[in-house]
DNA sequence: ATATGATGTTACCGACCGGTAACACCCCAT
DNA sequence: ATGGGGTGTTACCGGTCGGTAACATCATAT
């Protein structure tokens, strides 16, 4: 189909994530490697060799390649719900301080290296299958991460929290996936801007 | 990979558009099941199943089917332009009007019909190389959308236009990609609701 | 030292996919 | 009728990919 793929995905294997085990170098290089490239044009021979092992490893740590991408997601989906935590616990009892502090951290890192939009989104769209092992992770971590967003409104006893945490939801959801279409110079570098008035708006009574 | 994936691809291809132009069809067709099954699960073959030729003929069409892909864009970007020209008609001389009339079809079917979510948003992550053809009308669809926005906002003398037409922006491009990830009753369903609340914060003097 | 488990190596299979060649066909204009 | 252009049919090629088998190797624990 495309020209040359499989010959330039080989590359950042470098120093990152040596001498641990086999298992997390394959899911560590797969989730790279899925999401700078995609999981369609990623074979398991490239995962394995980004991994500084080889296919057969690999598949005695995995049943199928449908699995490894599943499992991808859970390890970057707890990933972030450690972030989640680690955010909670530095405002602890102070759910606006929460809220604040994750748009703060949106905007710092979280959107400058997401120039490929969101993992879980990606997979989604090149996954159709309603049964495929990766969106049920996908489906479930979106909604984890919308009502946390809802507690975390009402927690603050903002008004219209329902409201307004989908529109957050909306707002992020828009801003990482706008960065593989309009750029990161884009609606999304205001994305913060954006939060922190809306979420002005619904603090004290009504707008 | 995974299970019997082309034996349940080529279903709805009915009783719609037929009797049209070979070239016809198989767009119509490439660009029903590129949205419902992704691209790299999609085959020529399937495509011309479904369009009710054959291989040949499609590629005495299209040169290749990366251009295949790129053109079915083309003429997705084509009809949604129309719609807002048609849109701007309805409104002519109104620019609010038409802003809150887009918003008003985006609540009606816009969004009912999308249950894979965005197709040039799909495309974008199922083909992360910049310079594939389709991303080039993805990038090109993507940036006059955020513009017309803009336009609008300007000319309904609604307050702080640009951020007002990039929060505009990013609310719809959430919406449409959520729908794969939290479903059509998510937040999406309230889309409506927020635009027209956003409109009415910026219109009047300041906020 | 030796047994045991995890890892590395090579080769292979079957399936699918994008793309092409060669040829038969059919419709329509002249 | 007689072209000729667009279309259908079949068969094929080269490459890639997911997944497996069989065997060699290495490290560690007892």
């Amino acid at each position: 189909m495309s020209s040359a793929d499989t010959a330039k995905i080989a590359s950042t294997r470098s120093s990152t994530n040596s001498d641990a085990a086999p298992r997390e170098r394959i899911l560590s290089s797969a989730l790279d490697l899925f999401y700078r490239h995609g999981i369609h044009a990623v074979g398991v021979d490239a995962i394995a060799e980004a991994a500084a092992t080889n296919k057969m490893t690999l598949y005695r740590h995995f049943d199928s390649k449908d699995l490894l991408v599943a499992e991808c997601l859970r390890r970057l989906a707890a990933e972030t719900a450690a972030a989640w935590e680690e955010n909670a616990g530095a405002h602890a009892g102070d759910p606006r301080g929460q809220l604040l502090g994750w748009v703060r951290g949106l905007g710092a890192w979280k959107l400058d290296l997401a120039e490929r939009g969101c993992a879980f989104l990606n997979t989604a769209a090149e996954l159709p299958d309603k049964d495929h092992p990766a969106r049920r992770v996908v489906e479930e971590f979106k909604g984890r991460f919308r009502e946390r967003f809802i507690a975390l409104c009402r927690e603050a006893e903002l008004s219209e929290p329902e409201l307004l945490a989908d529109e957050i939801f909306l707002l992020c959801e828009g801003a990482r996936v706008s960065m593989q279409s309009v750029g990161r110079e884009g609606p999304a570098k205001r994305l913060p801007e954006m939060l922190q008035r809306l979420i002005a708006n619904h603090t004290k009574q009504r707008r």
